[in-house]
DNA sequence: CTCATTTGAGTGGTATTACCAATCAAGTTA
DNA sequence: TAACTTGATTGGTAATACCACTCAAATGAG
């Protein structure tokens, strides 16, 4: 384990305290936030929603009832094949994820804003190589 | 939301899913991951432990229970409190957490070798000066 | 064209995780 | 010494995630 290595899983943990603390203001579980974020530019049928969230599709089941129990999500039966589900975000889900994203936004820029503007850039740079 | 924040909320999503896929491979939970990675140089109270993972702590104990069932950490009462227990590390803890730190090391190696070694050192840094 | 197979989704059962409220024993304080 | 506080656990509940299974719809082989 490298020195990268360890800042970056300690970071990682950092922010996935943030994301919970977010995402519990809401009562919302970090699956059902990453399921929402998931859901702003698709709207996939359950398979391919439980292959991105990198569950089972049973558990993926489980989460889309919850959260079209609370009116975030809608299930729409494909046109082109009558057993799959296609899964969309109600108006409601739309504006709860916006709303994500900014206080996400605030809570983490304290942890940002301890580096310059340039070295911002620099670190978004690295991270986004490391991913793409 | 900034580029920066966004791809260290990315990154932090994928590094997380490699944590999950190491912890499952030895059937441990993420949360007992992180216990082990805390045991390794603490001997904290449950009280302690459970402020360092965030956790009520009631939830702690159900964790420990478990840990303890399968014989990674040993409960012993503190002496200067008599209510108090101390948490520890077996000899069979200790191990799986030095296996678990360089599965771990393993698996993030394929991200963080698309930088260079310079680069790296680079990402390493700022992360660091986001965390202290 | 029909019957067997595959595929998409959901159900039922179980273990874990995490919470809160309550309990209980051990310390502390008035 | 009695009242209170503190450390840990227990019990109850909801969510998460798995597996094995079912069921209906689509596909394929003969």
């Amino acid at each position: 384990m490298t020195d990268v290595q360890d800042s970056l899983v300690r970071a990682s943990f950092t922010v996935m305290a943030l994301l919970s603390q977010a995402a519990a203001a809401h009562d919302l579980s970090l699956t059902q936030l990453r399921a929402l974020a998931i859901l702003r530019d698709r709207e996939p049928k359950m398979a391919e929603l439980a292959d991105h969230l990198g569950l089972d599709r049973s558990s993926v089941s489980g989460l889309i009832d919850r959260a079209a129990r609370r009116g975030l999500v809608r299930r729409d039966s494909s046109s082109d094949d009558g057993r799959a589900v296609r899964v969309s975000l109600t108006e409601d889900g739309h504006r709860l994820a916006a709303v994500m994203t900014d206080e996400i936004g605030s809570l983490i820029a304290p942890m940002t804003s301890r580096l310059s503007t340039a070295d911002q850039n620099r670190l978004g740079t690295l991270l986004t190589r490391l991913l793409d």
